[in-house]
DNA sequence: GGTGATTTTAAGCATATCTTAAGGTAATTT
DNA sequence: AAATTACCTTAAGATATGCTTAAAATCACC
C-alpha cells in the first residue's frame, strides 16, 4: 500500500513518514503542492494525505485537479484548527475525510484504514518495480509514463504481476491467459514476452520478467 | 434525511436530537440496543448514530446485525475515551466513522454530512471538459451551447461520464445502459459512440471518449 | 393507422492485433 | 565439440475489432 504525504513542515512530514512506514506502508513525501500533484498523478498511490495549507498549489487545488483524473483514490486532509471551516467546505470538492491538527497518530491510522478498507474492497492496481498496472483503467505506466499495450499483452502482464515472485508455467499461462485447455505447440507466449520486454524496456535492471528455462516465466522485483 | 440516534444517556440524546433537528434532519431516538435495532431494520433511515456502550445489545452487535441486511446505510459511532481502542477494532465490523466523546457538535455534523454525501451520490450534474450533463433536466451542453441528444445517446454519455477515468467494458455497457443480460453480438454501441462523437465534436482535443481496443470505452479529461 | 424520430441491424472497409512459422541464439546434454 | 533442446526475434499472413454508412425495424405521438 503506497501513501503520498504532501506536507511542507519537515517535522510533521517526517513524523508521518516514519510512523506510517512502521505500519508497513510505503510512503513518499512531497513538500509543496506542485511536486505533490505531479507525484499524485503518476497514479501509483492508494491514498493521499494532504496538508490544507501548502506553498504553491494549495491542498484544495491539488485535490480538485487530482480528482479529474482519479475518482477512486481516497484523500484525507490534515487541517489546522483555524482553517477547519474552509476544510469542511473543501470536503465538497472530493476529499473523503479530514483530521484536525494536532492529532493522535492512532486516530489518523484508523481513518486511513477505514478509507483503504471501504475503497479497496477489490484490488485494482498492481505494481512491479516502477511499473503500475491498473485494472480499472486498463492502463500501464512506467515511472509515470503511459505504456500502450494491446489486450493480450495487458492480460499476460497482469497475470505475471499478479503472480509476482511465483513461477508461471507455460501450460498455466496458456490456460489462464489464452484459455486454451488442450495441447498446444506454439510460440505465442514467447512472442508476447518479447514484445512486453521491448515495450517496458526490461533488461536486467529493475523489476523484470525472468525466464525460467524449461518451466516458464516469473515477474520479480529486484 | 432521517437519522436514528441510539443513545441511553438522555442528556446526550436530547442534545443530539435538538441539534440535528435544527439542521433540519428528522431524528428518532432509541434508548437501548434492542429498540434501536428494531427501528434501524425498518430501513427508513439515511444514517445511524450509535453509542458504543448500550444496555441490552451493544452498539457493536447492533452494527453487525444491521449490516447483514443493509450494506449501504452509513454508521457513525459515538465512543468514550476509554473504549476508543475497542471502537477502532469495531470499525472492522462495518462502521463508516467514529467520533470521540466529548465532541464538538460542529465536527459531528460535518462527519454526518461527509457520510451522507459520499453515500448518497445525489449528484445531478456531471462534467467532462466543457461538456455538462444534467440528469435533472436531461440536457447536455458544450461550452454553453445545448446539444440535442436522443435518450439512448444521453444514457450512454451519462454512463461514460459517471465512470469517467475508468474503462467501461462493452459487456458492462450493454448490461447497464441497454439492460441486456445475455450474449450479444451487435454493433449498437459502436453506432452510438459514433453519433456521440459526431454531435459533441469529440476529436482528440479536450475531454473525449477514448476507445480501448478489445475492452470498451473510457471518458477522460485531458 | 400514419408519420417522423429513434433505435437496431447489417455490411463493407480499414487497421490494429493475434498467430504462425522460420531462422537465429543461447543453454544443456551426450 | 557436436547435437539437442529451449528460447528469442522477426516478419508476414490470418483474424478480429471498430468505424462508418445506410437501410430496416421499432417506437411514440398525433
Amino acid at each position: 500500500m503506497r501513501i503520498l504525504v504532501v506536507e511542507d513542515e519537515p517535522g510533521i512530514a517526517n513524523f508521518l513518514k516514519q510512523g506510517l512506514e512502521e505500519e508497513s506502508f510505503q510512503v513518499d513525501v512531497a513538500d509543496n503542492g506542485v511536486k505533490g500533484l505531479e507525484l499524485a498523478l503518476s497514479g501509483q498511490y492508494n491514498l493521499l494525505l494532504l496538508d490544507w495549507m501548502l506553498p504553491g498549489i494549495s491542498g484544495l487545488e491539488l485535490c480538485e485537479e487530482f480528482r479529474k483524473k482519479h475518482a477512486q483514490t481516497p484523500i484525507i486532509f490534515l487541517t489546522a484548527k483555524d482553517t477547519l471551516a474552509e476544510t469542511i467546505s473543501g470536503l465538497q470538492t472530493g476529499a473523503n475525510d479530514y483530521i484536525k491538527k494536532p492529532f493522535h497518530f492512532e486516530e489518523l491510522l484508523e481513518r486511513i484504514k477505514v478509507q483503504l478498507r471501504s475503497n479497496n474492497e477489490r484490488k485494482t492496481r498492481y505494481t512491479l518495480g516502477d511499473i503500475v498496472l491498473d485494472v480499472d483503467t486498463v492502463e500501464v505506466t512506467k515511472s509515470g509514463g503511459v505504456i500502450s499495450l494491446t489486450q493480450k499483452e495487458f492480460d499476460l502482464l497482469a497475470y505475471l504481476i499478479k503472480n509476482k515472485g511465483k513461477v508461471c508455467r507455460r501450460t498455466q499461462i496458456i490456460e489462464d491467459v489464452w484459455d486454451i485447455h488442450f495441447d498446444y505447440n506454439s510460440s505465442v507466449i514467447d512472442v508476447y514476452i518479447n514484445s512486453l520486454r521491448k515495450k517496458l524496456q526490461l533488461n536486467t535492471d529493475e523489476g523484470s520478467i525472468q525466464t525460467i528455462r524449461g518451466v516458464g516465466y516469473m515477474a520479480k522485483e529486484l
